[in-house]
RNA sequence: GCGCCCGUAGCUCAGCAGGAUAGAGCAUCGGAUUCCUAAUCCGGGGGCCACAGGUUCGAAUCCUGUCGGGCGCACCA
């Protein structure tokens, strides 16, 4: 099972067993904490391929200084084959030199495990439910539910690459108030299709044209029966048609962005089959639902007509949050809070963690949900970790202005617009060069005008040129060779060390639930490829294809080759394309 | 008033479970193209890492406070 090892961790392990013969020889106490013990490239190559702070992390329980402990360490260090040097630096870094055959090696195994690569035990095949987007089932997705839905997918991808089993989520709100204004839009359109003058679209109903084609489809399956029915009759009906229309919308615009989820989980069928219902007797059983009367709100003028109620609060205080949450509302349906909860308890009995990605906008919910999940571990229930992403705002512009984003203005741009001009792979790319938590600006026409020098096409570009030089090769009849890795020189020894780490990069991307860190690592790998192949330009001699050196040649296509598996595995996890032309 | 997120080069952003002289792109200045795709490369200039304390061998990174920006603070979704 752990037989997939990267190469850091393999070295760690080493001066693990180091640290363990140390103690056999009482020099450092038994059972001393080696948690904060680092091994991890140092930051300038110049240092060495590796370097550890064990000495300076031990050296105060071992009761020296962190030099003397350093040369102990070393001493043993020394008798490795694979490394050829151990040296102390600066306050007591241990820096180490591997063998070339180690990066040979290493070349060897990217070749052996293609796509393979970089893959990881570390999830263990534990479940991980990743919610993303979950989008009110309303209208077409908009720029607003972008980053949200491009940040789930990766991270879902990078999860599922790094040893997990992931089910990506979506949660359909198809049974609050939102979705009855669609169905009273939805009939406002049909009588419009019918022929009626509906004139300006009053204020609280979705105005978007998008509605216009399910009128008409309304128009022509029921004719005339419900023009001027009242709407008990007709608003679940028209309802369920208008949802699921938008929901066709919806899987459309996602399948645009390269995203498909394997649940789409509904809040009307949750709510029909009793999950809130069962939730409630639970909780109560464990009292953390309770009847009580909330506080008026702090910090601002309560509404004007506010007064108290009795209500059936969840405990959430308990669990960390500022009051307790109404899971009912006085007319006795469920608030959201309430449908919810008992959709992450039933999301939690097919996971063994559960990750949502929300908006910013929704960071004053985060405590209510966490608490509920926590909550599941009361009594005999397990615990369930749960994490919330919060994405950040992305401020869309156009030309520096502010565009609008809002459903109901009907006025936005939608996801569908903007893959149509600028790409899937440009708009996936830039939500991911960044980090999720911090603000983002988005210009249209910036993104546009600008799109040559996105770093998408960088990486791209670095891919396409892996392409084109195999192909000309192929021409030239020069096949790539495995077994000449030693012919390789310092400079491409670099590119091997360099590629080497991808398989750290993807745990510490999924560790970190950051999978903006894998763009980061393309673009920079995608760099150092550029910088290779230039080296041609300016010396004939260090081109990949070298018209008289066959084995050489040969040995340089094989290295070309890998980086190339890499660039691949890396964009599969962002959903990206690794084009072979530009 | 309270909660969450952010503050790093002129601009947009990285900074890897605290590590050794703080990095990249854009912009700017100077170079490379009879030659594997120049959508590329090489080099220069440009930083009190918002501010003030604290934790320790060591802080952009962790803690506290202040200032500045964003989001939120319903029985809505």
């Amino acid at each position: 099972m752990s037989d997939i090892q990267t190469l850091y961790a393999a070295f760690a392990a080493r001066i693990d067993a180091v640290l363990s013969a140390l103690e056999a020889e009482a020099v450092l106490p038994a059972g001393v904490s080696r948690a904060n013990v680092a091994v991890e490239p140092p930051r300038d190559p110049s240092h060495g391929d590796l370097a550890t702070n064990a000495a300076m992390v031990l050296a105060k329980p071992a009761a020296t200084n962190p030099r003397s402990l350093a040369e102990k360490i070393v001493e043993h260090l020394s008798r490795d084959p694979a490394i050829v040097s151990a040296e102390i630096a600066g306050p007591g870094f241990i820096n180490l030199r591997l063998d070339r055959k180690v990066w040979e090696e290493e070349l060897a195994a990217i070749a052996a495990l293609g796509s393979d690569y970089g893959r990881s035990v570390m999830g263990d095949g534990t479940r991980v439910n990743v919610e993303y987007v979950s989008a009110n089932p309303t209208g077409p997705m908009h720029m607003g539910h972008c980053r949200g839905a491009v940040v789930g997918d990766a991270l879902a991808n990078l999860l599922e690459y790094a040893g997990h089993a992931v089910t990506k989520e979506y949660y359909v709100n198809d049974a609050g108030s939102q979705v009855d204004t669609l169905a009273r839009s939805a009939h406002l359109r049909y009588r419009e299709a019918l022929g009626e003058d509906i004139g300006e679209i009053p204020a609280g109903m979705y105005p978007g044209e998008y509605l216009k084609p399910i009128g008409k489809l309304l128009a022509e399956e029921f004719g005339d029966t419900y023009r001027d029915a009242p709407e008990s009759e007709w608003l679940l009906l028209f309802r369920g048609k208008a949802v699921a229309a938008m929901m066709d919308q919806i899987r459309a615009d996602l399948a645009m962005l390269g995203i498909k989820h394997d649940v789409f989980s509904s809040e009307a069928e949750l709510q029909a089959a009793g999950k809130p219902e069962q939730a409630e007797a639970w909780l109560r059983a464990h009292d953390l639902v309770y009847d009580g009367v909330l506080e008026a709100p702090k910090g601002k003028a309560p509404p004007e007509d506010w007064e108290p109620v009795e209500l059936p609060l969840f405990r959430s205080t308990k669990f960390g949050d500022d009051q307790d949450r109404p899971i009912k509302k006085s007319d006795g349906k469920w608030t959201y809070f309430g449908a919810d909860l008992a959709y992450h308890m039933q999301k939690a009995e097919s996971a063994d963690a559960l990750i949502d990605i929300w908006g910013a906008d929704h960071a004053g919910t985060v405590k209510r949900i966490k608490a509920a999940v926590a909550a599941l571990a009361e009594g005999e229930g397990k615990v369930i970790p749960f994490d919330v992403k919060l994405v950040q705002m992305v401020q869309l512009l156009r030309n520096g202005e502010p565009a609008k984003m809002s459903k109901r203005s009907g006025n936005f741009v939608t996801i569908a617009d903007m893959v149509e001009e600028v790409g899937k792979d440009v708009v996936r790319f830039s939500m991911l060069t960044r980090k999720p938590d911090a603000q983002m600006d988005f210009d249209f026409v910036k993104v546009v005008e600008t799109s040559k020098d996105n770093p998408v096409f960088y990486v791209q570009y670095a891919h396409a040129r892996i392409c084109s030089i195999l192909r000309r090769a192929a021409e030239e009849g020069i096949a790539p060779r495995s077994d000449q890795a030693a012919l390789l020189g310092e400079d491409e020894l670099a590119l091997i060390k360099l590629a080497a780490q991808f398989p750290r990069e993807v745990e510490a991307a999924a560790r970190a639930r950051e999978p903006h860190r894998i763009a980061f690592y393309l673009y920079e790998l995608a760099g150092a490829l550029h910088g290779w192949w230039n080296m041609g330009n300016d010396d004939p001699q260090k081109r990949i294809i070298v018209a008289q050196k066959l084995t050489v040649s040969g040995a340089r296509l094989f290295l070309a080759l890998q980086i190339g598996q890499i660039i691949r595995n890396g964009l599969a996890i962002l959903g990206v394309e690794a084009v072979e032309e530009l």
